[in-house]
DNA sequence: TCACGAGTTGGTATCCAGTACCGTATCGCG
DNA sequence: CGCGATACGGTACTGGATACCAACTCGTGA
């Protein structure tokens, strides 16, 4: 099956590929008539083409909305790959795929808003978009827990990445933020604090928790035999 | 509307209400022919109904799998309403909250399983199951965000209950656990031991970490020093 | 210049989930 | 015995998605 992004017709009827035509159309409509008002057979119409056209560029109509999400999970998904299994190169790689994601977003511009306001109109597309949000959230976990001994809380770290990312791009979607990459860093580095305490697999850390009425001394001296005893 | 779930008529045509031979004939009819081979047709005409009767008793298809999903969202979200916004009565009736659904699987037994070997083959199946996930991890949020200053942080912590919750039930389903519950208590100590720390609103944690090479008299001193000051 | 084959497109038929509407049967009640 | 309410079944329709087939385009080579 060919590449449906390469242009190779010369200029097929209107201006740009087969598939931009239909999403442009798509998008338009959309905000015409809504998600659920338009048909299938009308955007194939208003793109100049058949309707079995539009089936073979976009697997299903969801997909034109989300036109990109597999490409840009393989992107993810390799740049965690090519990192060795090391706790600080980890954090890194989990860092750096995620900008990749938000850099992604911020790059496309005006034509991510209007995706995020269909996403937070139209219910089915709202689970679409979770759906794939679970995809990224899985691919992070995957990486990991290849370094990180806990499998539990490298899902928590997971689930925390994902969460803190979409937080922030949804705030610049929602143009709260004039800057999304200091807000992003900020919610990165939060993440990161949350889970550097305990990092434990080198065996560096102790965490102690005590009830309200502990006797400081008694606590100071219990650290102290925890930390010879593992010693 | 009446509730479909109570049966008003006398034995209509076989043991049990047309809601629940509804979902028996479609369970077992994916167990032959798998979920997407299996047509509503078919499940209407096996339990001995009309194919109309099926859309009033399940709003879809997919609703025949999650058939108590809304009333055990709803319970969550009336538990975690009957709650002073506090920190400590939050937490409280976050784990409360969270241990109610995993209740509810526990009770369904072998239905969950099912219902489990089913979302990890249909994709379908598996989006929706996300899509509900989300929805609790948006009222777990909805909840702590009353008492926890910082958006940011209130949607990490929601986002690790959930997934703790998630991580401890699919084990459970998988049957790798014995005690969900003892591993339950455990996952969710863990989470807590995550956000205790920053907390900070009732002063009764403290957190010590020292390098690798840090003497542990040295470290148990400087928690008795921090408890002292503290008090 | 023409024939050929690969790739692209369009149209038709079909399946199936979901909705709307209407006729009917059954039950409870006065 | 009527009468209203509720539940049920059937039919028809919409629209997404798939399968299949016919026609067209274009490059290549004889």
């Amino acid at each position: 099956m060919p590449d449906p992004r390469s242009s190779t017709s010369p200029a097929s009827r209107a201006a740009g590929s087969v598939r931009t035509r239909l999403q442009r159309a798509a998008l338009d409509l959309f905000d015409e008539k809504g998600y659920d008002g338009t048909t299938v057979d009308e955007i194939a119409e208003r793109a100049g083409v058949g309707r079995t056209t539009f089936f073979r560029a976009f697997r299903s109509k969801e997909d034109v909305i989300f036109p990109h999400h597999d490409e840009l999970l393989e992107q993810v998904r390799t740049r965690l790959a090519t990192s060795p299994a090391t706790e600080a190169n980890g954090l890194v790689a989990v860092f750096e795929a995620t900008s990749l994601v938000l850099r992604h977003y911020v790059d496309e511009g005006d034509l991510a808003v209007r995706r995020y306001h269909l996403t937070r109109t139209v219910p089915s597309l709202r689970d679409r978009e979770v759906a794939g949000l679970r995809q990224y959230q899985h691919a992070f976990w995957d990486h990991i827990r290849t370094w990180m001994p806990d499998d539990l809380q490298a899902k928590l770290m997971a689930a925390c990445v994902t969460t803190a990312h979409n937080t922030v791009l949804r705030q610049w979607l929602r143009g709260e933020v004039a800057d999304p990459w200091a807000t992003f860093n900020r919610a990165m580095a939060q993440v990161r604090e949350l889970f550097e305490v305990r990092g434990g697999a080198d065996g560096a850390t102790v965490v102690v928790l005590d009830g309200a009425g502990a006797d400081p001394a008694q606590v100071g001296a219990a650290v102290e035999r925890a930390l010879r005893a593992r010693a």
